[in-house]
DNA sequence: ACCTGAACACCGTTCAAGT
DNA sequence: ACCTGAACACCGTTCAAGT
């Protein structure tokens, strides 16, 4: 089968999947692919497009259902473990992209429409919407990329310092959780929203 | 002057401030310090490790007051943005190091020892320490990692969607800040810890 | 238009040999 | 102990030549 643009990324996707991107080298694609090295380039013109193509290509296959009669409390929760649904289905290629791709969450994707729509039908105020995207996608990506790459267990499997509190040994702490943390970060988020809106609400104008 | 390991990291590390990871060659390393690529093999097992060395020495460079007496609130402020000084003074190898060194905050740092006596202070049970250490963390690694990449900057930049509210074009808004956004989450993040621990001293147990 | 072989300018690292 | 030259097994990419 010939050579085509489709082709090339999903081939690529799956030896990222397979072996992380660190090792995807266009000579073991065309392997992979059955072709000449220098045939790739009549179809992308270089290894950084490449890799750009490749995680547009994945972010497409992003979903999430509106529930647009939920409270946005709820919609922004579901939101986020959409996103992170499509995190653990290519671990590898969504931590490259938060690092190396800043403009992976781009303006047209779902999930910044989505999560527009969301921050308004709360009631945050037109003006403040853009800083209020920043924040959610830094916190957003901040613990998917902890978790992908397992900083998030290290810190959740951190002894408390000394202090044994009595009989500490039958407890046994359930072991770390990402998914625990991973909510926590979320309530977190959604109660600290919350407040500022409350806070607006009540007439509290000026804002440093 | 002869070869030493904190003198190839130091070498190390200004090339990284200069043109970036990606960019850092045993080759070239070894051409900035006058001596033979081979040469540092004698004194750094490989690429990897170097890197790991030279976070390590640029992490030993993080310094944060005490403040025992002040609000615990203002204590975590300070902390996060002590850090952010470190990241804009590194910012490469810092950006490199949240993606790359899950280990990059480890046990020992000042930064783990500070944070864990603050959320103390605060009155975070002994046993939330590790999923509060693991929260705060990845919020504050996750919009630096934002600010030092470039997406802080396009999410804090997206046009309001639609809705032209009457003339904006007077209002020249003051484009993007990352200084601004930076205390919006940390806002956000101290808020919504102060409502875990109103909840939690208002007697609710249950936690999911 | 699409493919390909040879080549260029690099990499990290091994290894035997030097002092 | 420390250094070094040559070499190995790779890279991404250019370019002229093929069909």
């Amino acid at each position: 089968m010939p050579l085509t643009e489709a082709g090339i990324y999903a081939a690529a996707l799956r030896l990222i999947d397979a072996d992380g991107v660190e090792a995807l080298t266009m000579r073991k694609l065309a392997t992979a692919l059955d072709a000449n090295p220098m045939s790739l380039y009549h179809h992308v013109p270089n290894k950084e497009a490449l890799l750009r193509g490749v995680a547009r290509m994945a972010g497409a296959q992003f979903r999430t259902v509106a529930l647009e009669d939920a409270p946005w409390q709820e919609r922004i929760r579901l939101l986020a473990t959409d996103f992170r649904t499509l995190a653990h289905r290519h671990p590898r290629l969504i931590a490259y992209s938060f690092s190396h791709q800043p403009d992976f969450i781009q303006h047209e994707d779902p999930f910044l429409v989505a999560l527009t729509a969301i921050l308004g039908a709360a009631g945050v105020p037109l003006p403040e919407i853009p800083e209020t995207i920043a924040l959610v996608c830094s916190v957003v990506t901040g613990v998917l990329t902890a978790e992908l790459n397992g900083a998030l267990h290290q810190w959740a499997s951190i002894e408390p310092p000394a202090v044994p509190t009595a009989d500490d040994s039958g407890s046994e702490r359930p072991g770390p959780d990402e998914d625990r943390v991973f909510r926590l970060v979320l309530d977190t988020l959604v109660t600290g929203l919350e407040s500022r809106l409350t806070a607006d609400r009540d007439g509290q104008a000026g804002r440093r």
